[in-house]
DNA sequence: TCCCTCATGTAAGTAGTTACATGATTTC
DNA sequence: GAAATCATGTAACTACTTACATGAGGGA
């Protein structure tokens, strides 16, 4: 997964690792943690299996070293990419995916974009459904707090269902936060 | 932390591993993950820490093992949940500690809580900041899912504001999602 | 001159997943 | 009688964090 992101970063242009890692923290850093130690020899791994070419360059005295993904890097990220959604395995992080879908091209994306939907549809049901069973009254402290744990994944459900149908027709992105009512 | 959680699940009353793996999942099972293959060697290594006590039981031709926090591990626990929001720790699953905030008492919870609360809030600004120099005007479709993600960061920094605001009073949960727009 | 950002790497240790392994109880 | 859930554990492997280690470039 982290090394599908990594070869996703360079499919169009070449990046040291660095740039690598403050393209990713700024896209998804708030929700998707990389530490260098994991990235450094993850481009190593990628280089010797031949998914990214390694280019180094002097600047000043300084050694740089740019990555690009190769065929065969940008055929498995694709593989993985295209790949219908599953619930064990992208039921977390399918915001990583999201983030990558602009490669895929529209049909497939909006049929990997109806799963998610579907997905959190189903989910956000069975979660309204124990909702629907709870006493929300006369409750202990420690009762409330755990209530509101329950209370904040509901929220979140319901605003990834709507973020997904929201760029699943690819409306403009400017108006995404003031339309949180409608 | 997984430690603190799985003491804090056995203060008031005796548990199975099992038992508590299905409580935390029935809380927080969306946002955090529990596997047996963690849970199970944790409660031995807590007993032998002295933090938990073990009491076997024979129901029928099952041997249940029901743990309990000890004194010392309520102790711990206490320090833990008790100790000031720290954003490096506590970032992420700040959610686990919130899930657990009722064994606080009000005043030491409600600083807390402000202290969540002060922290979104920063980040909401920061992230303000970011929106407003962006164009989201004729992105690729590249960019507009790179950028979609980052929306979705920004909404759900949103949410999770007001949500700490809400839960901050301990106003009735009931009436929590229904009060998106105000 | 100092500090921050840029830039790359390793290595030890921690944590977590997954699969292996087993068996009882309950519900349909 | 089959399937789902209850119940506990280990072990190999994978992944990740953190600290160690070094140094250049740019701006105040």
């Amino acid at each position: 997964m982290f090394d599908y992101l990594v070869i996703g970063m360079v499919l169009h242009e070449e990046l040291t690792g660095y740039d690598i890692k403050k393209r990713i923290e700024q896209g998804i850093g708030h929700l998707y943690k990389v530490s260098h130690g994991q990235l450094y020899p993850a481009l190593k791994k990628l280089t010797a299996k031949g998914y990214l070419t390694m280019n180094e360059q002097m600047q000043g005295k300084m050694l740089k070293k740019y990555y690009m993904a190769t065929e065969a890097g940008k055929a498995v990220f694709l593989d993985w990419l295209s790949a219908p959604f599953d619930p064990n395995t992208d039921g977390d992080n399918y915001l990583v995916k999201i983030f990558l879908l602009g490669e895929l091209p529209k049909e497939i994306r909006t049929k990997r974009l109806q799963e998610y939907e579907f997905y959190t549809q189903q989910l956000l049901g069975q979660l309204q459904v124990v909702e629907k069973q709870l006493s929300t009254e006369n409750l202990s402290d420690r009762e409330y707090f755990e209530l509101s744990a329950f209370y904040f994944s509901y929220q979140l459900l319901q605003n990834t269902t709507h973020w997904i149908q929201y760029i699943k027709e690819e409306r403009p992105l400017a108006g995404f936060l003031q339309n949180e009512g409608d």
